[in-house]
DNA sequence: ACCCAGGGTCATA
DNA sequence: TATGACCATGGG
């Protein structure tokens, strides 16, 4: 669990290459500002994409995309507008406890200001922000250079054969950032990428015939590698 | 009628 | 420390 994982350079370099000419520049993170971006990030953990813009709708609609009104409505009226969202009690819990944070630190402003490491660490402390969310937010909305391990990212990795399924998220992201380099721009990129990836070809049932990284992959040609047969699990 | 989605917390062994 | 239950809506 934290054995140190080691990724080349050059093969983030063709992973980034492959899928960037591949899919295009995917323009992360869907939001329209920095408050906006990290409520999306609580509210698409473990949920599609298009459930949570309805929930952002809902809060935009009754004018509360702000963090004094969503800390200040009850939880009910607030679970109410997050309801699209799925979990809706349990992530209308967690994001008025990341408001109360929000709003105690003094805000976007004085939050920017801190340095990467403690920023970090103070959003690992607010209920309901786990490593994943709090790199969200890091690199979409304060543009910090980390990279964002996800579900995604540790089956397609596991896939190419460069990691076991089980690497934990933190040596992951330490390897990643170490073989890219603070480039925020690219870590940005990179992790919308491999969530395109993921959600069309890396799919839990493999389209390996339409991947374009098959020719480097070790999952290539496996059973069920072309989506007709069972996963390869069973 | 399934399976899945840009996780995290909590209880248990 | 590691696994498992739980949270819940909406699209394919």
């Amino acid at each position: 669990m934290e054995r140190v994982v080691e990724l080349a350079a050059e093969r983030l370099d063709w992973l980034f290459r492959g899928l960037l000419e591949h899919w295009g520049p995917q323009h992360w993170w869907p939001g329209e500002t920095p408050f906006e971006i990290m409520v999306g990030a609580v509210l698409t953990q473990n949920t599609a994409w298009t459930n949570v813009e309805r929930a952002i709708a809902n809060l935009r609609r009754a004018d509360a995309l702000d963090a004094e009104a969503i800390a200040g409505l009850s939880p009910q009226a607030l679970a109410e507008h997050l309801r699209p969202a799925g979990y809706f009690n349990v992530k209308a819990r967690r994001l008025q406890a990341f408001c109360r944070w929000y709003l105690a630190q003094g805000g976007f402003e004085a939050l920017r200001a801190q340095p990467t490491e403690r920023l970090r660490a103070a959003l690992l402390d607010v209920h309901g922000i786990g490593p994943e969310t709090a790199d969200d937010i890091l690199l979409y909305a304060f543009e910090r250079p980390v990279f964002v391990v996800d579900a995604y990212t540790r089956r397609l990795f596991a896939r190419l054969g460069w990691i076991p399924e089980s690497t934990g998220y933190e040596p992951l992201r330490r390897a990643v950032e170490r073989a890219l380099g603070p480039d925020v721009p690219r870590l940005n990129e990179l992790h919308a990428l491999i969530v395109q990836q993921g959600k069309t070809t890396c799919r839990p049932k493999p389209r390996c015939a339409a991947c374009v990284l098959q020719a480097q992959c070790r999952h290539a040609g496996l059973p069920g590698s072309d989506g007709t047969t069972a996963r390869e699990d069973r």
